[in-house]
RNA sequence: CGCGGGGUGGAGCAGCCUGGUAGCUCGUUGGGCUCAUAACCCAAAGGUCGGAAGUUCAAAUCUUCCCCCCGCAACCA
């Protein structure tokens, strides 16, 4: 019986195109699948989308679209990436499927029929206009809202809770019980001390909108995220169905299951997921990887930061290889890294078309050059034995520590040793020296031998990159003349092939990028020249004069301006209109000093009804321009016009 | 004191839990070699490990305080 894996990526939220992040993750994924294929297992890897939800209905409506058509659509194009970086996934779950919403009412039927989840009242204040709940916190005081500055209500709604806190000690329990639950290490000490501060009953159902699977004993709630979200990992395996074998085979009585995560989404997959679980009577026997994150340079990606990078630019201009190989590698196990286009030309051009591209052609055309193309395992004397006997060595060395690298997740650490096993390799020519070898005085048998060594170590390699790399493994076996029991990992020790027939005429596996030219290219990517869609807003509808009339413009001399002592963008402006002195706050703190302000006239609205933000009272709106960078600038009246002068 | 992450040679990172010669990749400089895609190999330079105090025989590592950066949250009437 083979031992079975179950992994999968979370399942991503199709607000928009899928970066570089959501690639990272899936291919992670995909490597450590196809490493654990390599070793054996009976492997099932999971990808998939969350469709519900409320961001995903006014997300369609701007486009135009139903919320079906809209997921159907990013959908397409999330197994369009997918399959252009050759992820190899069994199954993609939808949350918007027949197979997962019955699962999931089930589910929470079962936990409502337990008392794990009851009906139950949420109240805040609530903003009819806004459709929003907002907290003490956001309103700062006042009952206004913060969004659009009418007066909110308090509001009772019916929601669904579920009882996390009676499962708390359970969880800590569970999680203690089993230390590699979570890993890296601090991931666990951050949901220890989160579970430890006390869990809250967790609203688990919504009545504001219906895109959602409804709840089945009381349809006008639709469950929420968590339950439904969650779910998927067993849903997809047929959990609850009329056929549940591959329930039954990787999750019930499987042997190792690891939901691969960001840490963004850890508290939810550690805390909820389990006791969702737990509640449910079905073993809590996953494991979670939780990785860091992609950053750019200059922070957060945003385009117009001009730092927003697309896989599938990066795939369409250097090659899948490539692009899976840095993703995988380039990321320190478990924390942030960052991408720049100088890493990713200078990756690509040391370590696969310096170190590894290039070391196979060279051995390659010395084979053809000495040996006529077929060279075998030689005995020699040659004190040059020694260097051989290290290179093996290392070979054996790296395999196993490229092993335990991996079974602990840690693909960068696995590649990093497969660098070394070729950084060996090319050392081993200089200090053999084949072409003095290859003299009439030299060692015919020794020169043999080593190129030998040189095969066999590429051939290694090689087999260890099988998991990352799609495309260059075939060719390099075909190139080096290796069959298929000599390509597997069980193959992978000196000595396995004995003789080596390669091909007479080597192509080069990576081409070499010219760095200035390539990085240049990288970043015109991202500074989104290759015209990313515009997000032109929809234009407004039309309105008759007299809504423009009710609106009171008059022209302000800013008297007073100070930096809002408790908001980072706001600055807190005395303004003269003509009446009397108003106070305006205004959220422009991020482009003007307040000293440069005072004196300017500008335009102000001034029968906006009042409203406190973050504890200031605001009178009015002073108005500005902006860029489709967010860039404000305030919009100057000619100085030959007095404060108060109505504007029209 | 809102939550979290981080500050280690020019750049990007590891080391910190379990104190005891500060390591890796890239870059720089010098040298070697010619089988190979200006590739490969060797060597060197370069760090008071953000700051201060403390614990200790010994601190990048433990404790306390401070400074700075970056996410998230809040804020743009």
């Amino acid at each position: 019986m083979k031992k079975t894996f179950y992994i999968t990526t979370p399942i991503y939220y199709p607000s928009g195109r899928l970066h570089i992040g959501s690639a990272y993750t899936t291919c992670l994924c995909d490597t450590l699948r196809r490493y654990k294929e390599m070793r054996g297992y009976d492997t099932r890897f999971l990808t998939g989308m969350d469709e519900h939800g409320l961001k995903i209905v006014e997300a369609a409506r701007k486009n135009g679209k139903t919320p079906k058509d809209h997921v159907d659509h990013i959908a397409q194009l999330t197994k369009d990436l997918w399959r252009l970086l050759s992820i190899g996934n069994d199954d993609f779950i939808r949350t918007t499927q027949p197979r997962h919403e019955s699962v999931i009412q089930e589910i929470f039927e079962q936990l409502l029929r337990q008392d794990d989840i009851y009906l139950g009242e949420y109240s805040g204040n609530y903003c009819v206009q806004c459709e929003a709940y907002f907290t003490p916190t956001q309103l700062s005081g006042s009952d206004l809202c913060p969004d659009c500055g009418r007066p909110t209500e308090i509001i009772k709604e019916e929601t669904y809770f579920f009882r996390l806190g009676k499962y708390q000690d359970r969880l800590l329990k569970f999680i203690e019980a089993n230390p590699d639950f979570i890993v890296p290490e601090t991931r666990k000490n951050e949901v220890v001390q989160f579970v430890k501060s006390g869990l809250n009953d967790l609203s688990v159902s919504r009545t504001a909108f219906d895109w959602g699977v409804k709840v089945k004993s009381d349809p006008r709630h639709v469950i929420y995220v968590w339950i439904d979200a969650l779910s998927n990992y067993i849903s997809a395996l047929g959990y609850g169905s009329a056929d549940d074998a591959l329930y039954q085979k990787y999750w019930l009585k499987g042997d190792e299951i690891i939901h691969v995560i960001g840490k963004d989404i850890l508290r939810f997959h550690a805390v909820y997921w389990p006791i969702i679980l737990m509640a449910a009577g079905i073993p809590v026997n996953f494991r979670l990887f939780v990785h860091g994150w992609y950053l750019m340079k200059d922070g957060k990606m945003s385009k117009s930061k001009g730092n927003v990078i697309y896989p599938d630019q990066l795939v369409a201009n250097y090659g899948l290889d490539s692009f899976r190989y840095y993703i995988v590698k380039d990321l320190p196990y478990g924390n942030d890294g960052l991408f720049t286009p100088e890493d990713y030309v200078s990756r690509i051009n040391t370590e696969l078309v310096n170190d590894y591209g290039n070391l196979l052609s060279r051995a390659i055309t010395m084979v053809n050059k000495y040996f006529g193309g077929t060279v075998k395992a030689t005995k020699h004397n040659h004190a040059l034995l020694a260097y051989e006997a290290e290179l093996e060595q290392t070979a054996a060395e790296v395999v196993a520590s490229y092993m335990e690298a991996m079974d602990e997740f840690k693909v960068a650490a696995a590649l990093a040793a497969v660098s070394s096993l070729i950084g060996r390799t090319n050392k081993l020519i200089d200090e053999t020296l084949p072409w003095e070898l290859a003299k009439p005085t030299g060692d015919k048998d020794a020169l043999q031998s080593v190129l030998y060594h040189l095969l066999e170590a590429i051939r290694i390699a090689t087999i260890l990159y099988v998991p990352v790399l799609i495309e260059t493994p075939a060719k390099v076996f075909a190139m080096l003349g290796v069959g298929k029991n000599a390509s597997e990992l069980a193959g992978a020790a000196f000595g396995f092939q004995r003789e080596f027939r390669v091909t007479d005429k080597p192509i080069h596996i990576f081409p070499r990028l010219d760095g200035e030219t390539e990085i240049k290219n990288i970043k015109a990517m991202m500074s989104g020249e290759s015209k990313p869609e515009a997000q032109a807003k929809p234009a407004k509808p039309l309105v008759n004069i007299d809504v423009f009339n009710q609106i009171e413009i008059k022209v302000g001399l800013i008297k007073a301006a100070a930096v809002h002592k408790n908001a980072k963008k706001l600055l807190v402006l005395g303004i003269d209109t003509g009446e009397r002195l108003r106070q305006v706050v205004s959220g422009i703190a991020e482009f003007y000093r307040p000293e440069v302000l005072v004196g300017k006239k500008v335009l102000v609205i001034t029968n906006l009804e009042p409203v406190k933000l973050r504890g200031e009272i605001s009178e009015g709106m002073i108005l500005c321009g902006e860029s489709p960078e967010g860039i404000l600038t305030v919009i100057e009246a000619d100085p030959a016009m007095n404060a108060g002068d109505e504007v029209r």
